[in-house]
DNA sequence: AAAGTGTACTAAGCTGGGTAGTACAGTTGC
DNA sequence: GCAACTGTACTACCCAGCTTAGTACACTTT
């Protein structure tokens, strides 16, 4: 379900984070679909069910999953995320500053905007 | 020219990287322009000159600037960037890797592909 | 009752960010 | 030539954060 890179410097917690979301938000993971239990996944990726849970907690804190205790954990709704404390409005504009940066730099490099939105698309299976 | 969040779990040399390559490919340092010395900065923000070293060796590793020993540190032309081993194509496709995930997480929170669009310009001025 | 689930702690080790201090070589201006 | 500036390159140390290890409790499902 997911791999994780020691090389990167960023933690591992981090990386689950952000490989879930990207599920999430992509559609790969559907709405109410039930996430590994935070045993199992701690199995699988052989690291210490503990990182495993405060990836959870965090997701959960941002809106993207929500847990049942006893039952599992489970994809959120993006109307449901958009409801978070965490989530919006404060997310959504730090997104839109990133998006701006990330703009510019491509610009600097020399794409120009066409090339930018057509990118937004393209080749969108990896 | 800069300002540090302590808050920030982000490191400090990190901040400052972000900070001059974004003033780099919005074009508020223009190419060719003179940045402030190591110590003279370590001084403005009143951290040690070693923290900025390192931001300004990645930043050169990057491509962004370039540093001549004795005269200074000086904003690289986006197509220097472009020619450095860093940069093109490795660093181009991180780019469009963080861009569709943040377009995808834009989506999710319910924005359509015109609104993403338009909030590429809009209030570019901060 | 048993197994699986989320949740909540404490304790310990390790990596990396940041600071402190020093040193060397090249450039600029007097 | 000399002083003051510049980038560069080290070593050593402290501390916060990541990760692991272990344990425990409450809830759900079978």
């Amino acid at each position: 379900m997911l791999t994780l890179n020691y090389r990167d410097s960023r933690p591992i917690y981090g990386q689950i984070k952000d490989g879930l979301r990207r599920m999430i938000v992509t559609g790969a993971l559907e709405p109410d679909e039930k996430l590994p239990s935070i045993r199992s996944m701690a199995v699988d990726l052989a690291i210490n069910p503990n990182t495993i849970q405060r990836a959870y907690a965090e997701l959960e804190a941002e809106g993207f999953i929500y847990s049942v205790p006893g039952k599992g954990s489970f994809a959120a709704k993006g109307s449901d995320a958009v409801r978070c404390v965490e989530s919006d409005p404060v997310r959504q504009a730090e997104l839109i500053r990133r998006l701006r940066e990330l703009v510019a730099e491509l610009r600097y490099l020399g794409l120009n905007d066409g090339e930018i939105i057509s990118l937004m698309n393209e080749g969108v299976g990896q």
